[in-house]
DNA sequence: CTGAAAGCGCTTACAG
DNA sequence: CTGAAAGCGCTTACAG
């Protein structure tokens, strides 16, 4: 017991008295298996806690049953989330997850990680890295080879050659700034996430629409470039005020800066949301237990995860099917908050 | 282009004339290649984009390179920054993760998720489950096979037949109650975590130590049992004033918790701190940016987590040294707040 | 400095 | 329903 190796399907085999692919039927469940032999070798697996060497499985297989999954701010909401459940659902279907962590979403380099984790033979990979910059223009250009399943979460600027799974950002800028002019909000600022984020420009683009369909005009001095935090938000109210003294309400582009806001607003004397209405997005477990609760645009971040799996599982088995690829028109699917 | 199979090691040989073990001695940085064969043979690595198949080169070696990590939580504060810091360092040292994440920390089953990891291959795993009711029993009894390094995350109760890396969960009670102490508070109350929680009853013992080193007594009304949420913390300051009106000071065991008391504070009209001082533990990104700045404990999760892999990967090189282990004593290493 | 042989632990056709 | 053979893509001794 003390240095015992791990037994392998050879020693099962043996302790059985069957051959090894009699075995292999018999932990792939295969149908073809005698009642009684079958009874015995699951005997014997019983007793020797056998379990399959899944590099040897993924060896001759040609895969792994591993996900690769590619992420970048594992310490903020979303990100959080999109793992969470990607890894939960991954599981459920029988994928281990491999998990990448990217320091700097702006300066990633896309090829490396990629061919890191083919050679760690994943079936797939889940890109859940945001477009910041153009760090995505390999996925736009193509010029990573098409080998293997690639799955892109997230929005992005154009049009992928991968597959692409994303939540509708400019929605929920449409949501939050409707909310805001029914509640009957005038001048609605708002502060959105760097502008180099592509998320954050739809988010801005979402409130610039619902304020021009009112026929007014999306003015400059209503826009403060944030970077998501909560110190960034509270400047953003400061600035706004100054620009914009009439200003009555501001949509913030996550729940961060809503509380960056509230705060600013609580130091100035403004009340929320008689004098300010806020609402963020995100609905981070803070929310509804400020003063007074923020409103926030709910993200499906849970659903997606789900939906991510299940499209990557989808072409993993797509492309296992047919070696010569039907080269399928990626399809873009779009999550509504 | 299109069909082009990834290329194997014998592709790369071929190409460049010379065996596969050849090609294998370069892409191990072997000393032992003449100049000009390592400059062929790497320049065809160039060319094709060779990359060792990870599987094949893990089942020769019996190592595949791969760190399991177990984790709860990956929505919580703590959780997400140990991961985070985990990967990253495991990136540097050379091993991928393999991520299980778990849903209710009380009835994971340790033994099925070993197995199942280990039938990965992975080099070691590294269990960050908090201990909540006796879901480590296993740990403490070495009913699990002793098979590959297993390190342990976080304080538990009793000893561990596995190395343990944690915090001093007890020291982080100690600091916020001595610094409530120091500010003058005289009677300070504590939202606890759930008490099935180790960390929980940890920093509840540093609460109680603390009072009573001062020779007052750890007065059972003044604690109150959270559950981590910002929710409880709000009830908590109302059962606290109830029980005890001459409340001056809370110690919250964590950040969330402690803007729960925070809020609760400001709808009773309880100034903070002149009223009531709180510390909490954490330090979220949130916390010097509320009214006012939270004091917080500040857990080192980073280091954590470096000291995390450092360990594992010890234990690993240990055990490859010594095929016959040599039973060492696990140690117990506790990081300090 | 380099190569032929064997083997890691499985699964995949192929026979029977 | 079951087994002998070959092979997945590497590395590890072992020769030279």
């Amino acid at each position: 017991m003390a240095k015992s190796k791990r037994p392998t399907i050879r020693d099962v085999a043996a302790a059985a008295g069957v051959s090894t692919q009699t075995v292999s039927r018999v932990i792939n469940n295969r149908p073809d298996v005698a009642p009684e032999t079958l009874e015995r070798v699951q005997e014997v697996i019983r007793e020797t806690g056998y379990a399959p060497n899944m590099l040897a499985r993924g060896l001759t297989q040609g895969r792994s049953h591993q996900l690769g999954v590619v992420a970048y701010g594992l310490e903020y909401f979303g990100p959080s989330r999109i793992v969470g459940a990607i890894e939960r659902t991954a599981a459920e279907m029988g994928y281990g997850i491999s998990l990448t962590l990217i320091l700097d979403p702006e300066t990633v380099d896309a090829d490396s990680i990629l061919t890191g984790l083919r050679a760690r033979q994943v079936d797939g990979i889940i890109w859940a890295v945001p477009e910041v910059g153009d760090n995505r223009s390999w996925a736009r250009s193509g010029g990573i080879d098409g080998n293997g399943p690639v799955l892109l979460v997230g929005p992005m600027n154009g049009r992928s050659q991968f597959p692409t799974v994303s939540i509708d950002n400019a929605a929920m800028g449409r949501l939050a700034t409707q909310h805001l002019l029914d509640g009957g909000a005038r001048h609605i600022g708002i502060v959105t996430g760097p502008m180099s984020w592509w998320e954050a420009r739809q988010r801005l683009a979402g409130w610039r629409e619902t304020i021009e369909a009112t026929g007014r005009e999306a003015e400059d001095c209503l826009i403060v470039e944030g970077d998501w935090t909560v110190a960034c938000g509270e400047q953003a109210l400061y600035r706004l005020l100054e620009t914009c003294p009439d200003l009555d309400a501001v949509f913030a582009s996550n729940d961060q800066m809503a509380l960056g806001l509230m705060h600013a607003a609580h130091t100035v004397g403004r009340q929320i949301p008689e004098d300010i209405a806020v609402v963020g997005v995100d609905n981070i477990a803070e929310s509804s237990h400020f003063w007074p609760p923020l409103t926030t645009v709910n993200q499906p971040l849970a659903d997606a995860g789900v939906l991510d799996v299940h499209t990557i599982d989808a072409m993993i088995e797509r492309s296992r099917q047919a070696r010569r690829v039907l080269e399928p028109a990626p399809e873009q699917i779009v999550v509504e908050p």
